[in-house]
RNA sequence: GCCCCCAUCGUUCAGUGGCCUAGGACACUGCCCUUUCACGGCAGGAACACGGGUUCGAAUCCCGUUGGGGGUACCA
C-alpha cells in the first residue's frame, strides 16, 4: 500500500467515543491532533464514534465539546458515526456481495465453547465462512480475514510494526441489532473523510490491521499515516482508569486547574520543545511540534508537576483575571473583600480549590488551631507579655494595616521577641496563610480584640 | 496462553556513536531572603534494567534475558 500523497493537506481527527466525560487520555490526543492540524495549517476534524447504540445520547456529546473548548481546542468539522449507519451498511453490503463478509448465527457462548475446545486459544474460527447463512434473528455480519500474509504499515511514533494476517479472527463488523461496528465505521470515515494522519493512543494499535483491511476491502489503496500515542499511566504504571483514578478533564476543573495549565502540562507528557522549555505560549509549541518528535515510552499523569504548571499560570496572571476567574472557588465571600485580598492569595496557591481555607478565618470563624501548633508557639517564655500588650493597643490604634503592623511589631521590638507567630494562630488559627495585616484591618475591632483575649485565656 | 509495544534520576523530558565525569524541570534535602506561609536565590543527593555482541569508541546500533504495559467483545 502507499502512503497518502504527503503534498495533500493534512487532515486529522480526533475521534471520541461519548462516555460522558473527556478522559485525560483522550484530551491528550485531542490535543496533539489539534496542534498537528494547526502546525501545518491543517484540518481538525472531530468525529463521535457513537455507534454503540447506548452512547449516541447527546448530553454525552456536550460533554466532550464543552472540555474541549475548556482547553482551547476547537475543531473545523464534525460528524457523528450514528447519522452515517446507511452509509456502513452499504459498505457491508458490498462485502457481502464480493465474498469478502459472510453472515454467522453462532452465539457467542457458542463459539467460546469451540474456542475452548480447540484448545483455549480464544476467537472466532471461522464456522460459518461457507455455511451461506440468510439474514435472521442473532444473526451477524463478519469480515472474511486472509488466512496469510502480513499487515504492517509505518508508524511515525513506533516505526514498522507487523502483524500476521492469522492471527486475525473474522471479526463482526454489523451486529445482530443490524447496527455496524466501530472498526467498518473507522475505515469508511478515515477513507471517506480523507484523513491523512491517524493520531491516538496506543491501546488502539491492535485494530490497525483490521481497519487497514477494510480500509483495503473499500477499494483504497493508500492508508493513512499512523502515529500512535504512549499511554497516560497511574503510579502503578497502568493505564488510568475511571475506576481508581481521577480521570476526567472536569474533575481536573473542579480542582481548580487552569486550562491553560492542563493543556501546558498535558503536552509535555511525551514530547517536549526544542531549548528544554517547559512552559510556553501553546503558539510557540504549536509552532514546533511533529509527530515523529513524540516519545515511545508511557508517560505517569504526575499532579505535583500539574500543579506545579497551575501555580505558574495563576501567578502569570493579572490580578484583574486571577479575581475573575478565581471567584467561583472562593467561597462565601463578599466579592469587594475579595478583591482586596486576591492578590495576597494569587501568590501562594497552586490551585484554584485552596482559596477557601485561605480565607476561612477572614470570612467565618478561625479553626481551632492543633495541639501541636498550639504548643509549639504558644509554648514560648513571654507569649502572654505579648499578647496583653497587643491586646491593650489594638483598643486604641487607628484599624488599617500599616497601623496593625506598627502595633503588633512594635510589642516585639519592646519586648525584643518575634510576635507575628502567637498573634497569627490567636487569629487565624494556623501558622501560615495570607500576610496577616491586609486581612485583619478587614475584620472589626471587637472580634480581633475577643479572638486574641479567648487565646490569652488559654495560657 | 497468544499477539503487539515499551525500558535514562522518585517523576517527566533532553540526549539519535565520540561534546556525557549524562543535562533541564517537578519532587526531595540544606542554606540564604523573610517577624507566617508562599515567591525568589544558592547548594546537594539522585538514572543510562541486566547480559552478550558490532565498533578504535555505545545511554545511543543488533541479539537475548528480565521487568512493565496494552490488546485479546455483537466496547471504542
Amino acid at each position: 500500500m502507499d502512503e497518502i500523497d504527503s503534498n495533500s493537506p493534512v487532515r486529522v481527527r480526533f475521534s471520541p467515543a461519548p462516555t460522558g466525560y473527556l478522559h485525560v487520555g483522550s484530551a491528550r490526543s485531542a490535543l496533539f491532533n489539534w496542534m498537528y492540524a494547526r502546525h501545518t495549517g491543517g484540518v481538525m476534524v472531530l468525529r463521535i464514534e457513537d455507534t454503540d447504540a447506548d452512547r449516541s445520547r447527546p448530553e454525552l456529546i456536550d460533554a466532550i465539546h464543552e472540555s474541549l473548548s475548556w482547553l482551547g481546542i476547537d475543531w473545523d468539522e464534525e460528524y457523528l458515526q450514528s447519522e452515517r449507519f446507511d452509509q456502513y451498511l452499504e459498505a457491508a453490503q458490498s462485502f457481502l456481495d464480493k465474498g469478502l463478509a459472510y453472515r454467522c448465527d453462532c452465539s457467542q457462548e457458542a463459539s467460546r465453547a469451540r474456542a475452548e475446545a480447540r484448545g483455549g486459544k480464544p476467537g472466532y474460527d471461522g464456522f460459518c465462512r461457507d455455511r451461506d447463512v440468510q439474514p435472521g434473528e442473532g444473526v451477524v455480519i463478519r469480515f472474511r480475514t486472509p488466512d496469510e500474509g502480513v499487515t504492517a504499515w509505518d508508524d511515525l511514533i513506533r516505526g514498522r510494526v507487523e502483524f500476521q494476517n492469522s492471527e486475525l479472527e473474522d471479526f463482526v463488523i454489523v451486529r445482530s441489532s443490524g447496527v455496524p461496528m466501530f472498526h467498518v465505521a473507522n475505515a469508511y470515515d478515515d477513507l471517506d473523510m480523507g484523513i491523512t494522519h491517524v493520531v491516538r493512543g496506543e491501546d488502539l494499535v491492535n485494530t490497525v490491521p483490521r481497519v487497514l483491511l477494510l480500509r483495503a476491502a473499500l477499494g483504497a489503496t493508500d492508508q493513512p499515516t499512523f502515529a500512535h500515542l504512549p499511554l497516560i499511566v497511574n503510579e502503578k504504571r497502568q493505564k488510568l482508569s475511571k475506576r481508581r483514578d481521577d480521570v476526567s478533564v472536569g474533575d481536573y476543573v473542579n480542582k481548580g486547574f487552569l486550562s491553560e495549565a492542563m493543556r501546558n502540562y498535558l503536552l509535555t507528557l511525551g514530547w517536549s520543545a526544542k531549548d528544554d522549555a517547559e512552559i510556553l505560549p501553546i503558539e510557540e509549541f504549536v509552532a514546533q511540534f511533529e509527530l515523529s518528535d513524540i516519545n515511545k515510552a508511557p508517560a505517569f499523569f504526575d499532579i505535583k508537576k500539574l500543579e506545579h504548571f497551575n501555580s505558574e499560570y495563576i501567578r502569570a496572571l493579572s490580578v484583574e483575571d486571577f479575581i475573575e476567574r478565581s471567584i467561583p472557588f472562593a467561597g462565601d465571600v463578599d466579592p469587594a473583600l475579595y478583591g482586596r485580598l486576591a492578590e495576597l492569595v494569587q501568590g501562594r496557591i497552586k490551585r484554584l480549590d485552596e482559596i477557601p481555607a485561605l480565607l476561612e478565618w477572614v470570612v467565618g470563624d478561625a479553626p481551632e488551631p492543633s495541639e501541636k501548633d498550639w504548643r509549639k508557639v504558644m509554648g514560648k517564655d513571654g507569649v502572654p507579655e505579648v499578647l496583653d500588650l497587643v491586646i491593650e493597643r489594638l483598643a486604641a490604634c487607628a484599624w488599617t494595616p500599616e497601623s496593625l503592623e506598627e502595633v503588633v511589631f512594635g510589642v516585639g521590638k519592646e519586648l525584643d521577641t518575634k510576635t507575628q507567630l502567637p498573634v497569627r494562630l490567636a487569629l487565624t488559627g494556623v501558622r501560615f496563610g495570607l500576610p496577616l495585616f491586609e486581612p485583619m484591618a478587614e475584620l472589626d475591632r471587637d472580634l480581633v480584640i475577643s479572638r486574641l483575649t479567648t487565646a490569652r485565656a488559654r495560657l
